[in-house]
DNA sequence: GCAATAGTGTCTATCAGACAATATGTA
DNA sequence: TACATATTGTCTGATAGACACTATTGC
């Protein structure tokens, strides 16, 4: 059988992006690294690479992700029970503008990851070229360029989240020099490439998600609380709930959770029971979001 | 600024694949052409083609669409409460296994399409070419390959739809002569490459959204009854619904359905008003699907 | 009349949300 | 003791599902 004719088709480059997403200090927060290079070179970017000759899509995405944060992804179709310390990659969306990259045609296939509270990130050990940023931080009004590509993905700011981040990682503020049309890609505060847009479907997959899935556990670790839990969604949808109404819900979701055994005493106040994240992976009923 | 070096990255192809789904005669239907050269020739397989050097993943979809069926994509962000004759597309996901096509490195963005019924379709006019198909007969229990790419993704069959097909373009059995690993592809009447794959992800993805949205208006005409939209959805879930609680439900649901002032009687019996598709897109609450 | 579909009304078990009350740790 | 969080219980309004009943066409 011969091969394609290399002339038939416009080659491209394949690269997988990874939003990698936590809840640190109450607010939902990704991972994002400085640009070393141009275009946009000392912007904060979504960590990604070129996918391989002969890698999957996936499995590119479980080698970035083990690269910038030590995580080792889950396989989804892997009926493991007991999470060790993995978090959840799931394949996210395709962006391909023909004007994405101004160097050349470059596809990339976005992934979104869940992870519990990490201690640091460790990109290379550089500890001022990667941070975990505060998505609202990042998705300031002015801040997600191109046109929307999922209908009401921007639909729900997260609210009242406001914490003081890292005094000396904060926003890179004189990038200036790197002036390739600043306009439309929001000022030297935002994301470099299309990459807040991305973030923006990304935050908007993990806010739908975790109403209808056990997904929010993989904001946990191993062994976690109701409060945690109901902490977890508190952040990622920006809202506040009735922790009695939660509690009676989440312990009553067959399959949800399962008790661990032991107490706790993390958050101050009577100590609250340990449980693991149960097998079922869909909710029904789902938890519902408050209304807006 | 530089463009890459080429032997920096591996050359990749990048195609769009379409599942197109319609309800024809009470069974949820896919579009799919055969193919006429190797590899799988003479096997069927879902439209698709290459993504042109200046031409955005969407763009190349909907010119897809248009050519293979007529229909003109909606932009889902235009707000156009009208729609005229135009189908809903949606990106699905991106399959890029290193050997998903066995000339070269290929990567697939697959979309998805949902139309009313349409006459008949029209591959370069060649009639045997491209037909409709019930995805219950291509989505048989041997017929998708590989391993998931989305958790329950297989979910829930549709059960009762066994309407016969046109007689003269079934499926073509004795395409033996393309032997290229018959046991991992499903056997002479399964779909190319990983087609089923894909085929049963948009399925389920499609069967899971009109739970939440009006996506289920998309399979309707212009303007429709409550009968038939129930017809839609029983179709693509596989169940069988209650008239009246159907009827309160809908009508209930505001920004659903906008009455369009006529009646027909095109189903018998009593004739029913016609209603056209509301503005609203996310049903709140939404849809429940029956317990399995 | 009969068959078929459209549409309305009613009942009930269930559940989400509000919130009182109690339990059990730390400062 | 004061405070914070966990956990259970109760009440109420909304609703999904079951189903009786009526309405309007064609045969």
């Amino acid at each position: 059988m011969p091969p394609y004719d290399p002339s038939a088709f416009p080659p491209f480059a394949v690269t997988v992006d990874l939003v990698v997403l936590t809840v640190r200090r109450h607010a939902l927060c990704t991972l994002v690294v400085r640009r070393g290079e141009a275009p946009y070179q000392g912007r904060w970017a979504l960590p990604g690479g070129f996918v391989r000759a002969d890698e999957d899509l996936g499995a590119a995405a479980a080698r970035e992700l083990v690269e910038e944060t030590g995580l080792c992804a889950h396989d989804p179709a892997a009926p493991s029970p007991v999470p060790s310390n993995g978090a959840h990659l799931e394949q996210l969306a395709t962006y391909g503008a023909p004007d994405r990259d101004p160097r050349m045609r470059v596809v990339s296939v976005a992934h979104l990851a869940l992870a519990p509270d990490l201690p640091a990130p460790r990109a290379g050990g550089d500890a001022n070229s990667a941070r975990w940023a505060p998505v609202e931080e990042l998705l300031a009004e002015d801040a997600i360029a191109g046109a929307a590509s999922s209908p009401a993905s921007t639909a729900g700011a997260a609210s009242t989240v406001g914490t003081a981040e890292e005094p000396g990682a904060g926003l890179v503020a004189g990038a200036a020099d790197d002036a390739d049309s600043e306009e439309k890609d929001g000022g030297p505060g935002a994301l470099a490439f299309d990459h807040a847009r991305i973030l923006a479907d990304g935050v908007e997959r993990a806010r739908s998600k975790i109403e209808y899935s056990s997904l929010a556990t993989a904001f946990c670790p191993p062994e976690f609380t109701v409060g945690e839990l109901r902490r977890v969604y508190e952040a990622v949808w920006g809202v506040t709930l009735d922790p009695r109404n939660f509690h009676r819900k989440v312990t009553g979701t067959p399959g949800f959770l399962v008790p661990a055994g032991g107490t706790t005493t993390r958050q101050g106040g009577r100590p609250a029971q340990l449980f693991r994240a149960g097998g079922a992976t869909l909710l029904n009923p789902p938890m519902l979001r408050p209304e807006v």
